[in-house]
DNA sequence: ATGCCTTTGTGAACGCGTGCACAAAGATGG
DNA sequence: CCATCTTTGTGCACGCGTTCACAAAGGCAT
């Protein structure tokens, strides 16, 4: 999963708790999935499993959206499938610009899920006047220069920024100056946007530092001794300014405070 | 952020919330910038402004990691970078395969933010046989025939999976059976895990269609008129198989069932 | 030493999200 | 038409996460 999120935190839109519309789109995949196989009709406890979660979350999830299930059989599957897709407004279609064509921005053009579902790439833009004509996923680089032109010609709203750290920002401000309301930022770096612009973060650096806490976690509870080799680099390391014995989070790396 | 998380929902790791784990490395990030301008001590308030979070959250994020602060002074910056370093498990090596040297898998290869903090890319895998010995980023691409010697050898606990979503199950089982108990899913799938094992999963279809929602939600506000283009769309599309009269999530659509 | 000022650390309240468990609803068979 | 069986929709309780607000703690000037 991609981490962090910068919405408006009270104003629960339109009745949908944010936690169920993150799961709309899981739902709606797995419904196109059986919508393939021409499956009629699904239970909340088969689609449930398919989209790896519990029966009782997603059906209270689909009681947001309305009764649209029937009791006894359960959902009819092509409904589900327009409902869902209406509620995330993927009937209509949206133009999305992508800013940084480096390797990332290339993977992220020549991504086929993209233009399945309502989402249309506008443009790739880069700053580099050698990327701009050269054809990316059959799209040609357009030149920075062009961004505020690409945005309103096309009527762009949602930007997809995958530049390097130092140049997001200013990046960002440009497509918002250009109308641009919705932002998915892969650029490490935390984006400052008015009031209004929802920005979403995806960070591989971050998703990884995840895991490993956790692996971490996993190999000092199989090894019940927490002091490893890290230990020694932690008296080496780490220079505790303030004087006065500090204990660890639970007695771990008691006192290693070598000033 | 990248949506999605398969943990096991209970069990607090030694104590420190999920939430804040997931928040530690943006800490991190903007406690490694401070440190390179040098910057001695930082207050709760200054260092959430960079983290962009609230100064309240994040002082009780640090408050499970245990006392690091000064009052009236703020955190050693230093010394802070060390103790989350240490919470995250950063101050040993992680070596990483990458599965899938696509579009995407180079360039999560050649990402930079990768190595510099305690992440090796230990090998990069793909099906493809005329892509093995290929170089990408600096390594020779390694077929799928070596993907279990490669975990072993290496003692890979965290495995990247980069392939098409056909490919994820299979590979995400080769990748457990052979030892890894951490994925990073890029392939638009629910993987299927047993207990012990952490997936995470980064979906941009999914973030999209997030913004996409958000998005249709401003749209909609601006102009009080809910019923668009789309509501004729949605006679046409939509057919209701159950009869009686549904109404609606608030009223809208109202009772568009043509029988 | 003393008092003031800054900033941390945290107790408490609140709200959101999750999961249980069950009543209501509808299908189905006789 | 009635009984039975399946599956939905949801009231309720619980736990996690967030935020407020403040007391405690330490630095600093006098």
């Amino acid at each position: 999963m991609a981490t962090g999120r910068t919405h408006r935190p009270a104003t629960r839109s339109r009745g949908i708790p944010e936690a169920t519309v993150a799961r709309l789109p899981l739902y709606l995949r797995a419904l196109t999935a059986l919508s393939e196989r021409s499956v009629p009709t699904v239970s909340s406890e088969e689609l449930a499993a398919a989209a790896g979660v519990n029966s009782a979350k997603l059906r209270k999830d689909f009681s947001y959206l309305g009764s649209y299930g029937t009791r006894g059989v359960g959902y009819d599957v092509e409904y589900l499938v327009y409902q869902i897709s209406r509620e995330l407004g993927l009937t209509q279609d949206w133009p999305v610009v992508i800013v940084g064509i480096g390797n990332l921005g290339a993977a992220l053009a020549n991504y086929g899920g993209f233009a399945s579902r309502g989402f249309r790439v506008a443009a790739l833009i880069d700053a580099d006047p050698a990327m701009a004509g050269r054809p990316v996923a059959g799209l040609p680089v357009r030149h920075t220069d062009e961004l505020e032109s690409i945005i309103r010609d096309n009527g762009v709203s949602i930007g997809v920024i995958a530049t390097p750290a130092g140049a997001a920002q200013q990046v960002c401000d440009r497509l918002v100056a250009a109308g641009v309301t919705s932002i998915l930022n892969f650029a490490p770096t935390v984006l400052a946007v008015p009031e209004g612009v929802d920005v979403r973060k995806v960070d591989l650096s971050i998703e990884l530092q995840i895991l490993a806490f956790h692996e971490q976690r996993k190999a000092g509870e199989e090894t019940t001794a927490p002091s490893g080799a890290g230990a020694a680099a932690a008296a080496a390391v780490a220079a505790r300014p303030a004087a006065g014995g500090r204990k660890g989070p639970e007695g771990d790396v008691p006192a290693v405070m070598p000033a």
